[in-house]
DNA sequence: TTGTCATAATGGTCATACCAAAAGCACTAC
DNA sequence: GTAGTGCTTTTGGTATGACCATTATGACAA
């Protein structure tokens, strides 16, 4: 069967030879790019169609550019979460995708548990008995203490040595931040009692017990889940007269 | 702390505005949007601006555009995975990201296994004995299955009724594509492996047996990430001299 | 030493011209 | 009546040239 013949826009070609030569590590993150006139020389283009394929990649998270004496066009480091970040309000728009995400993010937290129990090391623990007490300061001056809820479950992300894992912790992290801050600020006592848990989780992670430390995660996560999706079922009822409850 | 103004730029100021349409609900997938030429004389500024940032919202996966009668720039469906392809070969250069996302997938795998069986129609499970018939058919045809594996799969993922980890998991396919063909092609042995393995799975999930669809699902993942990694050990080992043995 | 001004480098914006692709319509030949 | 051809229009694609805005640096004067 043959295929219809793609004509390759000027402006996509340019976009793919750069993102090539970021792939192949040619171009490093801070890497300076030739100024756009002299791209265009060499590619032999104009640099209009330079300029589309820059544009491009910057907006898309690739690239920076800089005016002026010293200015041009920089390499940025590449993560998910940096590609991921313009999307989210429009992921976090679909209503079923905070429930969905939720549930997601219920059992990638309960492996990062299991993963962190087994593989944490001394500056993991360090960093993760940090953030119980800056989240531990933050309650005690009236604080909501997300801040050092962010770190703490960072710190466990990173206790699991899985890259791709942590990125995705941190896009859920993020997708669900507005959520997130609400059930933290609902009452000091879900701070406290957030913060209780994060003290049982450090210390089964720290005695390497990982079907507990799986354990308390699955009460920890599910609390909070519990709390957002009754949130949202609230905010729904004085919008429109409410949802069905949902069996769980 | 005061922190540096940033002039913002024409192209992103438009690419923010278009985005917020798409974001409102205002734009939706499958519409058009004006000519460059309108959209230029309506935002009171050059086609040049226009033009850079409908590029950008373009290769970004926001929109597509056609020349010609008809023709004109479109909305497209978000989903992550189609926001993600275009960086999956820059994260696949990560030597780690394999290895990293095979631990993913394989956890990921059995929670869709587990979901799977507990929440799957009739309709899903029509959808995964096609598949596991469209497998079937090639491996007898001398093929790898490639095709039906990935519709298998999906059929499942579909099944679990949370549409962010189909994503996900489409996404995890997708990147390791290149890796779950060799597999598939090393030997007709581990096609045949799979498909056996995929009709106990269809079993399991029919039965609404989870805690068997998780231990099948638990050891088919685990067979195909084994192979992976001892091709990936042995190409290594020919380029440059054999990496540790990892430990498992 | 500090402040001011000029210069140069580079991205940012605009206007204009022309090209390429595609659909629709009218006309002609069979 | 049908198929083929050519023309027109619409819209994105590409190029060119001009000018503007920002920024760092160096020179010069007070």
């Amino acid at each position: 069967m043959l295929e219809p013949v793609k004509k390759i826009r000027l402006y996509e070609s340019i976009v793919k030879q750069i993102q090539k030569l970021i792939l192949s590590g040619e171009l490093q993150p801070g890497d300076r790019l030739p100024p756009e006139r002299m791209l265009a020389e060499q590619l032999n283009v104009s640099r209009t169609a330079i300029r589309e394929a820059l544009r491009s990649l910057e907006m898309m998270g690739f690239l920076e550019s800089k005016v002026g004496v010293g200015g041009g066009t920089y390499v940025k480091k590449i993560t998910i979460n940096n590609i991921l970040s313009p999307f989210s309000q429009i992921l976090l728009q679909n209503d079923d995708f905070i429930v969905e995400l939720l549930e997601v993010r219920l059992f990638l937290e309960i492996e990062v548990a299991r993963l962190a129990a087994i593989r944490r090391d001394e500056e993991d623990l360090k960093k993760i008995h940090e953030a119980i007490e800056e989240m531990e300061t933050a309650i005690r001056r009236g604080e909501t203490g997300l801040l050092g809820d962010n770190a703490f479950h960072k710190a466990l992300a990173v206790a699991t040595s899985n890259t791709v894992l942590q990125q995705l912790l941190l896009l859920c992290g993020n997708l669900l931040e507005l959520e997130r801050e609400e059930h933290l600020s609902s009452s000091k006592t879900e701070s406290k009692k957030a913060l209780i848990q994060h003290k049982k989780l450090a210390h089964a992670i720290e005695q390497g017990n990982d079907k507990q430390a799986q354990t308390i995660m699955r009460d920890h996560i599910h609390d909070i889940s519990k709390t957002i999706k009754s949130n949202r079922a609230n905010r729904a009822q004085q919008l429109a007269g409410g949802p069905d409850e949902e069996t769980e």
